[in-house]
DNA sequence: GAAATAGTTTACGTTAACGTAAAGGTTAAG
DNA sequence: CTTAACCTTTACGTTAACGTAAACTATTTC
């Protein structure tokens, strides 16, 4: 099975076509057509679940399009290499500050429900 | 100095002023008056730093006034401290998920960096 | 062959997170 | 005393990311 249709995404990412053609609008997905019924490829497949995990990261559709044209890298052109190479160290600048953010926020969480624990102690106590 | 304008909280952070009046709008900070004016004392500070840290984190504001408020358990009741710490595992799960979010991620613009690379030691060999 | 199911396009509506402008009050310098 | 640099409130505007509805087509099921 080397296909999918639009309700078969939707299912299987629970997000809705309307979601899924949007994404089209903005040139994130590209579908083949028979007739004018949307056929998704793997390839397509792999796209959304890219954009999905952008989207979790708090990405723009507009940044995650810019990722994602990075790994498919038809640029001959050596001026939009280094580009591209330049773009890709701004991410990872940017997610390694994100994976900072995060294990702060952990610790943070960590101390709450330590707080929260002795709280419950010391009313079960009282 | 435990004081702050809204001025001087705007550069520090780089946002405008409407954003930290915003922010007060939506419930998410409380700073002090004197007179009419605003006077931001650390916690707030502290408050500002952590919503825009969520924000990074592709949070919601109202999901970060709720993190933000678990920080601070004035909850006496017991029913609330459990709703809190059930609250507090909830967005350790979301968490973890991200930290495997981004470090995929790292992966793919790490392999797109190779890619990049070797395409460019053949367009220099050709 | 009527109804249910899945697909399509077009287009207006909605929410979050501010931007932007208007109109005004208050201290400090020249 | 007025110009500048702050601060304030009120309120309409904007963008992203879809939601929602209308109107239509094609296919399968009873």
């Amino acid at each position: 099975m080397a296909e999918y249709s639009i309700s078969q995404l939707s299912k299987e990412f629970d997000i809705t076509t309307r979601t899924i053609r949007h994404y089209e609008d903005l040139g994130l997905l590209a579908p083949a057509r028979r007739g004018q019924t949307r056929v998704y490829s793997p390839a397509d497949r792999t796209r959304l679940r890219l954009i999905l995990r952008g989207k979790r990261l708090g990405l723009s559709l507009d940044d995650s399009r810019e990722i994602i044209d990075m790994y498919e890298p038809g640029k001959t052109n050596v001026d939009q290499l280094k580009k591209l190479i330049d773009a890709i160290q701004t991410q990872r600048i940017k997610l390694n500050h994100q994976l900072d953010d995060i294990s702060k926020l952990l610790k943070d969480l960590n101390q709450a429900e330590a707080d929260c624990i002795d709280a419950l102690k010391s009313n079960g106590n009282s």
